[in-house]
DNA sequence: CTGAATCCGCAGTGATACTG
DNA sequence: CAGTATCACTGCGGATTCAG
């Protein structure tokens, strides 16, 4: 509703001829806030090695840490925390004298790694052409340099 | 070879045992620079919102606009120069009196466009289950203002 | 071992105004 | 119409330190 009233808000110029009513065919105006949701959980720099990780079954937080050589305790944390408050893992603590705690996927947290893992396999297949269309672009457009 | 260094450096008190030696099973340790690749001209605010809305067909720049009613000129723009850069959209400048520019889908951003699609359907499938999760656990542990 | 807490730089984002 | 330029703000994310 916010979007119909924005659109209204800002004239009824358009309103009348142009086509591009809506946001999109694929999806309507609040799926589009679905998928910004999903992408807040996911799009971040670590949620989706996490998933990824997490895969290969439960995880010691310390494994965790090791199997993601780069990222900060602060981060591993912070994520995991997130991922679990979404309910894509599950966390087990042992109460024992060493403290030991495991994550886990669960199966919504399963169900997205396979998308996830689409787009890596995407990723995979199309870097090296994406590397090189941005090297051809910065090399056409970025040279101010030249001469 | 810049985790193996890492790994190595921080201490070798697991090298001989522990398991989960690498990344995790499904990529390795550079295709996960890789997935961060993608995800960084992805997983922000906009690119996915603009690539599903360039899905419909060429669009213009003023529809773009006004197809994603919270976007702002700045972002509108950035975003854009972001994906053609990277070979997912094309832009088409026709010089004419008034200025009319066209952006499309490339095959490249046509064949992300389907892996996007599915991360959308996801989201649709299982916001609500997510938004239960999340106020749930909000319940559980946040209330440290209630009694 | 598994975190929590703090400080802090900086990139991403928005609002506004200006240009061709 | 289709951008560009500038400023200011916010929150992510890293490094470090403390605690159970």
């Amino acid at each position: 509703m916010s979007a119909s009233k924005l659109g209204a808000t800002r004239t009824d110029v358009r309103a009348n001829v142009r086509r591009v009513p809506g946001p999109c065919a694929h999806w309507g105006d609040q799926d589009a806030d679905f998928i910004r949701e999903i992408l807040d959980l996911v799009g971040d720099k670590w949620s989706v090695l996490i998933i990824g990780t997490l895969a290969d079954g439960p995880t010691r937080y310390s494994d965790l840490a090791y199997a993601i050589p780069r990222i900060s305790q602060r981060m591993l944390t912070l994520t995991l925390k997130h991922l679990q408050r979404s309910g894509l893992v599950d966390r087990t603590a042992y109460p024992e004298v060493p403290p030991r705690v495991e994550y886990a996927l669960t199966d919504l947290g399963t169900s997205l790694l396979s998308t996830v893992l689409a787009l890596a396999a995407w990723s995979s297949d199309h870097h090296a052409e994406i590397r090189h269309h941005q090297t051809a672009f910065d090399a056409a457009g970025a040279p101010r340099n030249a001469s």
